[in-house]
RNA sequence: GCCCCCAUCGUCCAGCGGCCUAGGACGCCUGCCUUUCACGCAGGUAACACGGGUUCGAAUCCCGUUGGGGGUGCCA
């Protein structure tokens, strides 16, 4: 127990990748946690063992790393608790507040459509004192009236009539506990002070108020219920639907610090309106009850300009060494002729135009590419709509490179000495020598790019161009 | 259907009864810089959902309407 006495969790199900929205709850339970000097602990409630899947865990743990959320203490595992909820189970039935349910989902479904339509369970086996046998499961026996009401940080005072609620299923017929169960019973157990999650779960939370009370959880729990992230439909971030894995972000080359960074600015902004700024001033600047209500956007475009920023923000050295994944796996020339001191001349040119690592290799595949790799549309736009423009321009090139200083200013002035000559504009000169080299029309400063390359590459591919115009 | 939640520029935030002819950021548009692209710089575009109250005064408080979302599982 710390100073403050606060004590939040993150608890991840590992039946899937940690996505998005995962990844920002985790982030407002260790804001809280770091803001108020408390414990950010994590659970795994893996207590539906069909649909787990432990080999998930880890990548959600590396996902957590690679983001810089530390947790305190060791991760603690609902499968490996088995006890405490068969335990709490028993006092429930002890004590008549829950009781054994022979019924089927099928019967359950049967009736209320019989019913008129109403979904839910009709509370059918509730006072038949059955037990436990094949098939049976233990449900909740809510009562009949009065509300359950909680006092949200962020939303204020929500309230449920009890009578909407149904009795829920607390032990499955297979003898595993229901998520309310584990999760009231490890709140209590776990010392948890702060629930802090997102805005899809707020209906279950008088559920988990009822099972407290039944099983006399120590103290008042605290909920925080965030606003959703959703995407341009303004629905929940889905898995199936939309591109949410965190995993994904990784590969594409977006930095942990923008990520999460821009993942603060979901619901929440600092007062001064300075969104880019390091995760200690975020930490102390933030307060739970100034997060707001309504869905966010995941907007990947103000996400991208955010990692540009910090990739802009990087040493050198640092830029070089983060982008080294993306200049060996799988990138798009034989390793053998990577090298890396070439890179790091480039590097500086290459720093201030991307906005992802994953396009670092477009902008020097050039130079460790055997051949340009020709783009059509770029060849198009330079090479056919102007052939005139562009033959004497490569051969003005061709006879210029040949014999001038082989370092930026010297290519400058031999290649723009046509366009002094011939009234060009130097976007126009410059334009065919960039395609007939890297193959695009956009690139890195041409100058500095042919001076890596090379005198004679320079030529050949020259050469090769002009024949072909 | 029932329950719960939400409502300021296209998007994310600021605004917590007068400082708002509503501010910042992303996007988009224009210009400057410039060998392409990008960066940078200077501008511009664009919002308080609607209707009632309360108040001297409302984007801010209350009610309703409309719209949107979430839930409604022996998933979490």
């Amino acid at each position: 127990m710390t100073s403050s006495g606060v004590r939040v969790r993150f608890a991840p199900s590992p039946t899937g990748y940690l996505h998005i929205g995962g990844a920002r709850t985790a982030l407002f339970n260790w804001l809280f946690a770091r803001r108020m000097g408390g414990e950010f602990v994590l659970r795994i409630e893996d207590t539906d063992g069909e649909r787990s899947r432990p080999e998930l865990i880890d990548v959600i743990f590396q996902a957590l790393e690679w983001l810089g959320l530390d947790w305190d203490g060791t991760p603690v595992h609902q499968s490996e608790r088995g006890h405490l909820y068969s335990a709490a189970v028993d006092t429930l039935l002890a004590q008549g507040d829950a009781y054994w349910c022979a019924c089927s989902s099928e019967d359950v479904k049967a009736r209320a459509e019989a019913r008129g339509g109403t979904p839910g369970y009709d509370s059918h086996c509730r006072h038949l004192g059955l037990g436990p046998g094949e098939g049976h499961v233990v449900r909740f026996a809510v009562p009949d009236d009065g509300v359950t009401a909680f006092d949200d940080l962020i939303r204020g005072h929500v309230s449920f009539d009890n009578a909407n609620l149904e009795d829920f299923v607390v032990q499955r017929s297979n003898g595993s506990p229901m998520f309310h169960l584990a999760n009231a019973v490890d709140d209590a157990d776990q010392g948890i002070t702060h629930v802090i999650r997102g805005e899809d779960l707020i209906n279950v939370t008088p559920k988990v108020l009822l099972l407290r009370a039944a099983l006399g959880a120590p103290g008042e729990l605290i909920f925080a219920h965030l606003p959703l992230i959703v995407n341009e439909k303004r629905q929940k971030l889905s898995k199936r639907r939309d591109d949410v894995s965190v995993g994904d972000y990784i590969e594409r080359g977006y930095l942990p610090e923008a990520m999460v960074n821009y993942l603060a600015t979901l619901g929440w902004g600092p007062s001064d309106g300075v969104e880019i700024r390091p995760l200690a001033e975020i930490v102390a600047m933030f307060d739970i009850a100034d997060v707001g209500k309504s869905g966010a956007f995941f907007d990947v475009k103000k996400l991208q300009h955010f990692n540009g920023e910090y990739i802009r923000a990087l040493s050198l050295p640092q830029f070089v060494s983060r982008s080294t994944r993306w200049l060996f796996d799988d990138a798009p020339w034989d390793p053998e002729r990577f090298d890396i001191a070439t890179f790091e001349v480039l590097a500086p040119l290459v720093q201030e135009r991307v906005k992802l690592l994953a396009e670092v290799p477009d902008f020097v595949d050039f130079v460790f590419a055997a051949e340009p790799v020709i783009d059509e549309e770029s060849w198009q736009k330079v090479m056919v709509k102007t052939p005139d423009l562009a033959a004497a321009v490569l051969d003005h090139a061709l006879a210029g490179f040949a014999e001038c200083d082989w370092t930026a200013a010297g290519l400058d002035a031999a290649l723009f000495s046509y366009a002094e000559t011939h009234g060009v504009a130097k976007g126009k000169v410059q334009a065919p020598v960039r395609v007939a080299v890297t193959g695009r029309t956009v690139g890195p400063p041409l100058f500095e790019s042919l001076e890596v390359l090379g005198r004679d590459e320079t030529i050949r591919r020259l050469a090769a161009a002009r024949s072909r115009v």
